[in-house]
DNA sequence: AATGAATGAGTATTCATTCAT
DNA sequence: TATGAATGAATACTCATTCAT
């Protein structure tokens, strides 16, 4: 038996407030993206979420909050993706990276130009913005170090050339994928999934294996 | 005697239209970098080129195409500075283009939240967006051309490594700068010129150039 | 017992929306008339209607269709006033119309540079001023009409004078009433309801009567 | 000789401050026929006299005497045109009078709108409304009297019905001219010279004239 | 918890007027 | 006398937020 009251059965079946919370937190989402941070008022966002204005204030302080909420979750949610995975070879383990990027990168690049207004409003008190970017700043560092203890730990197994910098390597194979989202705003004809994969391959993958290891196995 | 003609010597020194223009445009930028685009008000961008309000108008026709005219002004300056001039070595000419970048970078990467947010406001309309993007896709599509011509000719002339798509490379390498410009906004510590140079170094430089043609010299 | 409802006596008196509605063009006209129709700012007229300048908005799209919802009230007002009755008798009809006029007169004088300021704001655009000019054009028709029919009934039956053209003469009634409720706007002492009696005397009763019906009783 | 010096001959043709002033009081007109008087911008007038807007206010205080001299204007003109001449016979001069207000109908039809506006702004100041009603208020109880001095002659005469109130008469002759000014604004079909003559000749010259004096001849 | 009418602070833009040339 | 660039006061309108129901 179901823990709602059974006398309720006739009404409308009631949605939890999680769901409704994700329910803003999309519309939210999707009116940023096609109208602008400014343009995206309260009134739009209780639309599309199909709730009123001021439910939206019971779920969150205010426009700011709200939309910081998105952002944190968008974090959150490529986060999730960007797991290498649990293997020990450096070589499945970089390869699993990478292919999440690429498999994710769709999904970023069309949140970017919101997460890039949300910054721009939120650093306008500095304490909200230092503390924005210290948590950015940690989540890129996470993965940095991550990618660079994989790519040390292919160097001294063997598996990856000695010939190069991993830290470096790191945080120019996060930069590439940064630099495509960015530049797939404008210019998507040229910046898609592929683009991406052919630059890593060509700057990642052969720049780190060690010549015959992959391609002349 | 005075460099001005001596006629007007004795006026008090008058700014042309030319430079006024270029005091607002510089203060726009300046208000924005600091207050972010809706904060920026003409009031305060007024007051910051020390002229009124009304004269703001008569130079741009409205908020929107002052912002406008600061981002193209903008990319007019960076693609002044990224022309990796005439020499006719590709090594040189790559060393040109990479150094451009790395020195124009902290100016590149300090107008960066200014130029996102107008193209937000942009992109409110369609017909706007679409020329802004073309725009900004086209200086992209000539800047990766001029690249990729400079990697294949130094292909076919055996001072580059055959094993490498030009192509791929020369979108890395933008997408390289792009994504440091890009995370230098939330994490500056780890994101400067000097990082940008070890990527660079990692994934250019050492990727294409012969083994001991430079290094091994 | 209070003669609101007993269930909500305890809450303060709420006004319903088409109150407000009332109020806010009320006060909008009383404005217009002191300050004229530029200096009737919106700020002004919700003080005056006692709401804030966000519920005006919420009733009108803007100060132009506020106002134009102005004039469009006064116009119905004023034909519902200008019914001459159902009197068969085309004397006693025409009597009710004279005497509706003069009696309307006083309000509507008043009400007159309102309604032309809002004219020339309306006028500037092509689409609005073709349609209140239309709306306008066919009440003065519809009265004109009228009028025509009972003077012209009043001749077949023999009570009018067989000797004047029924249409130029209804014309002419609505110019005297126009014409006296321009000329009060500036000069009040000689263009009153007493004033304009006299000549609706002088020109209409006398000259459309029949010598002896009614001076010869 | 002319008066100017014969060493200018070959320069444009200057024009004497009178014929400019008039300039700028015809574009006045015309940019408030077009624009209404709020729309109707100094620059826009400026443009359309041919003058700078600097040149408008060596000719007149602000934009508020500037109009209110266009109107003054546009009463002498009037005043000018209404006279009815100098005949002895009242039939003559009644018809002057008639003839000629018809004759000016249609220009002072077209300027209506831009006195009204006028109106409504100079009325914004007690004085400035004070005096401009009496002026007006003057103007419309000479050309009354002038009617009604007429009228009892006539009457005295034998040559006009004695039983009629010369002075509602005249008040109303007067009425019918501006009811047909205001409705030639929004009803310009049914509001034209043509129409005047109509109920002017039904309501004034037929009520006026001794039967088979005028027709019977 | 949900609603949406009411609020009023905040801002882009206009335009009459001035004045240095 | 003529010009027109510069000025800044004034105002319609928006929208985040509140709160009575």
């Amino acid at each position: 038996m179901p823990p709602s009251s059974p006398a309720r059965a006739q009404s409308p079946p009631r949605v939890g407030p999680d769901e409704k919370r994700f329910r803003i937190l999309e519309a939210a989402r999707r009116v940023c993206t096609r109208e602008g941070y400014e343009a995206a008022t309260m009134e739009a966002i209780a639309a599309e979420a199909r709730v009123s204005k001021g439910t939206l204030y019971n779920f969150f302080e205010s426009k700011e909050h709200l939309f910081l909420s998105t952002v944190l979750q968008s974090y959150d949610e490529a986060e999730a993706r960007f797991d290498g995975g649990p293997s020990e070879d450096p070589r499945v383990r970089l390869d699993g990276f990478l292919e999440a990027m690429i498999e994710s990168f769709p999904h970023v690049a069309a949140g970017m130009m919101v997460n890039l207004q949300v910054w721009a409003v939120v650093s306008r008190d500095a304490d909200s913005r230092t503390r924005m970017f210290e948590d950015l700043s940690q989540r890129y560092g996470r993965l940095g170090a991550d990618l660079e203890t994989t790519l040390s730990a292919g160097q001294r197994a063997g598996v990856f050339r000695p010939d190069f910098a991993a830290a470096a390597v790191a945080a120019g194979l996060l930069a590439v994928l940064d630099g495509y989202v960015y530049r797939s705003v404008f210019d998507p004809g040229r910046a898609g999934a592929r683009d991406l994969r052919a630059s890593f391959d060509a700057l990642i993958r052969e720049r780190v294996l060690v010549s015959g290891t992959e391609e002349g196995r």
